[in-house]
DNA sequence: CCATGCAGTTAACAACTGTTCTCTGGATTT
DNA sequence: AAATCCAGAGAACAGTTGTTAACTGCATGG
């Protein structure tokens, strides 16, 4: 059974999560690699010499950040993928989703994008692997489906990149369209759905 | 005529680069938004003061970054997209254009992949300018392909969006395999190959 | 109930930042 | 040849940064 952790390792947990949030809303408008410690704990509101105690350095944080963003999204990957029906209506769910989880976590999104190549190489070595797991259970959800008899394991895997980077790519789309009048969303929307179609029909009809 | 320039501004292009070269080194490890303008002008080796005589900010100074970088880049799509020969066989060369690329302009590369949605506005959107510029020049090329027989300009454009993403996508992957053994990017090679020719074959059959 | 552990505080450190003002010396113009 | 211009130097500014050390007070385990 889950032992209720005591009222001291709460309140540790409360102000290292405070920490992640402040730091995940400083970093809408720079980049991981300018963001000083100082800056994280005074939109906190504890001492400077606070974060020592929940992390080595901001680099650290960011490693804390991609677990925190991207590890909770394996569950959905799956039953996205999986889920019954065509491959238009898989198509526009998987669409909507992404859509959807922008909405719902903004930041989260902004926070891969930017980092998934930037200065940091701990933080960029955290997402490669995320993403690396993603393309992974992609690739055996789509191994699964009787349309993928014939392929090779090296062609899977690469249909399941081609996958995850156009979601991300979508979803940064999505992201810029955030603050647009929602015939951008739309037209987002539109285009994404046309390129997983496009994908689709080239998968149909690939010859290993 | 192109009218030789006097000792005076030739001096003041020749520091303007050195500045522009220093920063691009000092980007290989950092963002744009960590850059300082004394670290710049330290590793070049003037005045801090410099610095504004040629750039109003690190911001401004990437945004000419960003015109070095991808500006001299537009011959280069035209002729590649265009060049005869069928569909294999420029996909073939296109991925080896890219390959050379890398290993010419490694830290132009490493800088649009970072910046492009890195933390520094101004060079978020001339960065977004120019590569809107490039799908646009790719659908141009696309049009004039027979097999764009049918094709409406949303679909054209469509396409060619993705067709510039990957080829982001196959650069950055390259650059992260220049440090690696050789096989590595022979790997990256054959699957930026595979996934070209999985949109090529979705192409040829999509229907409008 | 008392001793220990430990999250968070306070103070201070040298180093660094962007920006302003003043100045200089050589190229440019007249 | 003299007057002007201007890229770059130099010094100083207030403000910031990461990191160390010694501390306080409260929850914890014996």
């Amino acid at each position: 059974m889950s032992h209720t952790l005591g009222v001291r390792q709460a309140q540790k947990q409360k102000t290292r999560q405070a920490l992640l949030d402040a730091a995940l809303g400083l970093l809408e408008e720079q980049s991981l690699s300018s963001l000083g410690l100082r800056e994280v704990t005074r939109a906190v509101g504890v001492a400077p010499t606070a974060f020592y105690r929940h992390f080595r350095s901001t680099a650290d944080l960011g490693v804390a950040l991609v677990e925190e963003a991207l590890g909770s999204l394996h569950p959905m990957i799956r039953t996205t993928v999986s889920t019954a029906g065509d491959s238009e209506e898989r198509i526009v769910r998987a669409v909507e989703l992404i859509a959807r989880h922008v909405d719902a976590f903004p930041a989260h999104v902004r926070f891969i994008a930017r980092e998934r190549h930037g200065g940091v190489q701990p933080v960029r070595e955290a997402i490669r692997d995320q993403l690396l797991r993603f393309a992974r259970e992609v690739k055996t959800e789509l191994a699964e489906d009787p349309e993928a008899d014939g392929w090779s394991d090296e062609d899977l895997l690469m249909l399941a990149h081609l996958y995850v980077d156009q979601m991300l790519i979508t979803a940064s789309l999505f992201l810029e369209a955030l603050d647009c009048p929602p015939g951008e969303r739309e037209q987002v929307t539109r285009t994404a759905t046309r390129q997983l179609r496009l994908i689709s029909i080239g998968r149909s009809h690939w010859t290993g």
